[in-house]
DNA sequence: CGCTTGTTTCAGAAACTTGTGAAGTTAAGG
DNA sequence: CCTTAACTTCACAAGTTTCTGAAACAAGCG
């Protein structure tokens, strides 16, 4: 038996905070296979799997690997590696890569706030539903302008507390 | 025809605009019926409308105002009136109260970082896994502890340049 | 006390999402 | 150059979700 993914643990109860925490995830609005798989990188000694090990563990086809991985790379949240001179692939999370990528909701921000500045016009920016817009997209602007400055402020504080590179970097 | 939702502007690109905007809510994981009632009677000048309204505006049945604005009340992002003398009930957007809302992910928080502590236990404190879910707490705990702050600057930041209260306070 | 008007609940139809099997594509290794 | 292993794509079936019409339910008003 292979040991890439279960050396030394309990791999029923590594299995079930898998499904646990992948349930968090689609209850935060990820699509269940996605969450799935990446919540299995993310418990894995190794910090990546390939397509087998994924299927194998969570029970799923090789099509629903394929299909959540290319979402998950979409939205870079695990990257691609090909072993030279195989043609397996292997799929990793890059340690801090991840809740970056939670944190740079970036261009919802714009896009959410160009369709705010569209409202204010469409409703006039001196009545009260302009006003309102106006405020809501000030508030946007404000926390799209905090968002950098909070990500530095986490950087310094792992550091401190983790030192450089932070878990398997 | 009544004036209350529509006085001095053009109807169709208000509903260009709430339509458009209810889709970047759905967007960012807010089903539909209560995405399109809240861009409603946040595009609306009295800030709140009543069931009657809605369905017209909205083009949906009273059912559907029913379930989405049961919806918006149980999640605290419009609340409702009873004009006295009235069996009609109004709804209505609290201002800030909505994004307040948006940011109050603190339930979501700590039932995160429960899982996430459950998941340090399941994987081994001690192992590279157990190590990458123990930085990933950390996160978490960290944007809770910036959260407040970072709303109180908002409300600072809002007084400044919006005066007490913001619009339709 | 019953009428009228507004709201909620519920069962079901329609639409959408999701995961699978099977066929297709690419590339390593003999 | 052919075989074989791994990954991807596609059409479809199963399972959910979602909105509606109809009926039940409440509450003011004559």
């Amino acid at each position: 038996m292979n040991e890439s993914a279960g050396s030394g643990r309990d791999p029923e109860a590594v299995s079930r905070f898998v499904e646990s925490f992948a349930a968090q995830l689609v209850e935060a609005g990820m699509t269940r296979m996605p969450a799935r798989v990446f919540a299995a990188l993310l418990s894995c000694d190794e910090g990546s799997m390939t397509s087998a090990e994924l299927g194998e563990q969570l029970r799923i086809s090789p099509a629903a690997v394929s299909g959540a991985v290319r979402y998950l790379a979409q939205t870079h949240m695990v990257s691609r590696e090909r072993e030279p001179g195989s043609r397996r692939e292997r799929y990793r999370v890059h340690g801090d890569q991840w809740y970056e990528a939670l944190t740079n909701r970036e261009n919802v921000l714009k896009r959410w706030e160009a369709s705010l500045r569209e409202g204010v016009t469409s409703l006039g920016a001196d009545t009260p539903a302009g006003r309102r817009m106006s405020e809501t997209l000030a508030f946007f602007e404000f926390i799209e302008g905090e968002l950098a400055a909070l990500m530095e402020r986490w950087r310094a504080h792992r550091e401190k507390t983790f030192g450089r590179g932070g878990p398997q970097g």
